[in-house]
DNA sequence: GTAGTTTAATTAATATATTAATTATTAATA
DNA sequence: TATTAATAATTAATATATTAATTAAACTAC
């Protein structure tokens, strides 16, 4: 088999497909002072009103280590607290604070617009495609 | 329009892609001590003989602040050269020292190897449809 | 030919990723 | 129960990303 061109691989398209599209949503959260890490740590406290550290690691895709001082720098912003579970307390639970939950109304219709227009790109059938593909593809070290 | 399930927008299923495929990789290059910036840039020195650092930012994907960082180990590690242009002053030219030529022979099989086991999970259909669908995001932002 | 502008690389400051080790707690087992 | 093993979070060390500022060189217009 030939050897493919680089800027073909798989690795490379899937970043720059990010490349593509950070940028439009870097612009939304920049104008709140936000990281895109800060923002979907939020965005996934807005849909659980209290998760532990490990599984907002889980639903971020953000590595544990890297998670505590994005926490860290969350609570210095008075957006989030931090409460140890009295069952397990090697467990943290991590919360929403009011000045946290007040930005979901301000960002989620400026991000969803985003949303919006990339998907209106696609067809239907075309994007139901894509997802299928990536979810595929992130099986794959899942395989033994 | 409903409000979407965050793990199903294109960024974390991009993201997510990667994570699945990219230990697969590591691995491979944790054998020769490289990380994947590291990688990135030799596979292409392989390819380009003598190149400017500005191009060499823009085919690995790595931003230039980065780029000078990890250049700067992978010379300290004499896997690479730089070597400023005569023509202009200002433009600095890289290239893989012989030692970084030779790992090719040894990385580059091994790494085809999981592109085609990737590649072969797909029909050819389903394939071109992925490639074209994320050239399509990756030029979300290039458009005014 | 000089002032102003652009460009390529770099530096600086801060944030995040990666890998390994550590701590505290809980679970499991002899 | 004492010991061992497993788990959740954290720390540590190093590498990379992001954004803004800087430096040096080349270009442009006057």
């Amino acid at each position: 088999m030939a050897i493919q061109d680089f800027s073909r691989s798989l690795p490379i398209m899937l970043y720059k497909a990010l490349d593509g599209i950070l940028p439009k949503f870097r612009c939304i959260f920049n104008d709140y002072d936000l990281t895109e890490q800060q923002w979907r740590i939020l965005r996934v406290l807005w849909e659980h009103e209290k998760i532990a550290l490990g599984k907002l690691a889980e639903l971020t895709l953000i590595p544990p280590p890297s998670l505590v001082g994005i926490v860290d720098r969350l609570l210095a912003a008075n957006l989030i607290k931090r409460d140890r579970s009295d069952y397990d307390r090697r467990v943290v639970f991590i919360l929403a604070t009011q000045k946290g939950k007040d930005l979901e109304s301000k960002v989620m219709p400026r991000v969803n617009d985003i949303y919006n227009e990339i998907r209106e790109s696609f067809t239907h059938d075309q994007w139901s495609q894509l997802v299928g593909s990536l979810e595929k593809i992130s099986l794959i070290s899942k395989k033994q």
